[in-house]
DNA sequence: TGTACATCAGTGAACGCGCGTTCACTGATGTAC
DNA sequence: TGTACATCAGTGAACGCGCGTTCACTGATGTAC
């Protein structure tokens, strides 16, 4: 594990996605290189292609760890994570999302603002995972919800949007209490409105 | 007007948002550069900066095309433009914002997924526009809500949001009736929650 | 335990590319007299 | 109406850059005997 040879590195391939993460937190404005990422990393430029097909493979790869990250955030917004959700942690959940973009904009941007490539399963996955988590925490907060599903798309598009109008500097986000009083006064408007959405689901 | 000589072309300053809307539309994934819109203007490289400062100018002239025209869209979407909005209209504008993203994704793209520049007042206020037109529908659709400012955004970050997550595929949008119903789905949980956001905020 | 050898994981030169931007320039246009 | 001249709006060569990717290579490692 601890190699002192610099010529085999030893886990290039984490380095890497280390790196990677490293110029997306600093410079919040350009893309991913895959020489600035290897230059980073104290390595040739073309060491990375042991580890990554091209430069396509590693963005999803980063993007990947990005839903990962995003998922255990979410989870840790709430008060008391193996405990069914309530209302309160739905509301938690969706404050800790827009917060989750504004502290990683890079990354949250190359996680969702590149074109996406379907092929990658890992990312594909990752992605799947944040999905599935609001859907669960939907769930267990509105059990009576007749179509989970739309509820759980409505409230994820309603952090997503929040998310990205901040990132744009479309709405202030100055201080994390503004945003979070923003955010969480949003989503209340959908908590009342739960068996409306039951309503028109049923009736349409 | 019409000048025939090759030499002074007439007006370069809006051939190249041409130049440059036409490769958004045709190329979905690569970022607006000087060179190719100017060689799809017909021009030397160096000539757009006759009419642009730098490439970000060009950018940005064309992300404020993008807002005015989405706001052109928006306003098109009403039954009765000239009457006060009701609900359905909001529910049309905001089916006619998610339409918007998927019908020029690389335009829309363009306006929100970049770093944005807050020194050009054009684009901003082109972007202001937008969200003010959405207060207006608001405001005209729920005249008793305390917080319109408040509902605006949750409207408009919940279009920005379905958007944005079609864009990703992170929704199916194989088909624009699929897509249309829903966003209203989801636009109609927003509806019966108006006296709650007006509770909210109050309280809060 | 020592040695031969296959495999792994790097290197570094080189390719061709498109880019933004500068510069000195020049052809076309419009205006003052 | 004709001419001199300022200004406008292009050109094209050139700069230096970073990029993705290929290639033949080589040093390090692990394994079979």
């Amino acid at each position: 594990m601890a190699r002192n040879s610099a010529y085999h590195h030893g886990d290039l391939r984490a380095a890497c996605l280390r790196a990677a993460r490293e110029l997306l937190e600093e410079d919040g404005g350009a893309d991913l290189s895959l020489r600035a990422v290897a230059r980073r990393a104290g390595v040739s430029a073309t060491a990375p292609y042991r580890h990554y097909a091209d430069r396509e493979a590693l963005v999803s790869a980063v993007a990947a760890e990005g839903y990962r990250e995003l998922a255990e955030h979410l989870s840790a917004a709430r008060t008391a994570p193996s405990a069914p959700s309530t209302p309160d942690d739905l509301a938690a959940v969706t404050v800790a999302y827009v917060r989750f973009a504004l502290e990683h904009p890079a990354l949250f941007r190359a996680m969702f603002a590149e074109p996406f490539d379907p092929t990658c399963e890992e990312r594909v996955a990752a992605a799947e995972a944040v999905s599935a988590y609001v859907r669960t925490v939907v769930r267990d907060a509105f059990p009576g919800t007749a179509d989970t599903e739309a509820l759980s798309t409505t409230v994820w598009a309603l952090a997503h949007g929040l998310a990205f109008l901040h990132l744009d500097g479309k709405l202030d986000s100055s201080t994390p209490e503004a945003v979070a009083r923003r955010v969480k006064e949003s989503v209340s408007a959908l908590f009342t409105a739960v068996p409306a959405v039951r309503t028109a689901t049923a009736a349409g």
